[in-house]
DNA sequence: CATCACTACTTTGTATTACAAAGTACTTTG
DNA sequence: CAAAGTACTTTGTAATACAAAGTAGTGATG
């Protein structure tokens, strides 16, 4: 059990970002739209923050047009699998018996 | 699940103030020192989040002399214990599956 | 007993971040 | 062909994180 506050990932750490990549470690693929509903996230912030994920290769952002409207897919890259897997092994490692289910 | 970004709470969210948390959870009272060691935090910044969950009440701040140095100590408070319940409950709720231990 | 180093913090300054408002580029509808 | 809508991106600002510097004391050295 380490609290050593840098074992956890801060590009991963943000609440929007987190929320995308927990989206993404399930769905697999997202599309902007049904992202920005499902994490209630302004399109601006939504914006932003994806590009962070993509600076750090973290996602694969993908731009097409359906029905004559851009549409932005959103992946999570094998980088990303692995810094995920690592964060919420940090995050349980820091909040430790504490997350047990003890209800 | 859950991936609205808001249930988690943004007061607890942050990496020093987590690792604080996660340490009180377990150890019910903590030294700034012994704080100041385990986070591997500076003390500017250890004071600074200490204050922030003090003016949340999530932690309870107590300062006294031992051996002639002043001494401050953290005790979480019972509505720190419910936030980080909560917190933590909300996190499980966010990253869903992927916190399975699959290993 | 002055001063230098040290401990235990707190305050302050700055660089980064988060967020939404505004902007862009297009399309569809009346 | 406006006007409203969709799907974003860029920009401005307020909040945050962090460490450097500051404060207030103790203890040791010459």
């Amino acid at each position: 059990m380490s609290f050593d506050y840098r074992i956890i990932d801060d590009v991963i750490h943000s609440r929007v970002r987190l929320a995308i990549m927990s989206y993404l470690a399930t769905a697999r693929e997202a599309e902007f739209v049904a992202l920005k509903k499902a994490l209630k996230v302004s399109d601006g912030n939504l914006s932003t923050h994806l590009k962070k994920l993509e600076e750090k290769n973290y996602v694969v952002v993908s731009k097409q047009f359906v029905d004559n409207k851009p549409q932005t897919k959103i992946k999570m890259s094998r980088e990303g699998e692995t810094a995920f897997k690592a964060y919420v092994e940090g995050l349980a490692a820091m909040i430790g018996p504490s997350a047990n289910p003890e209800k």
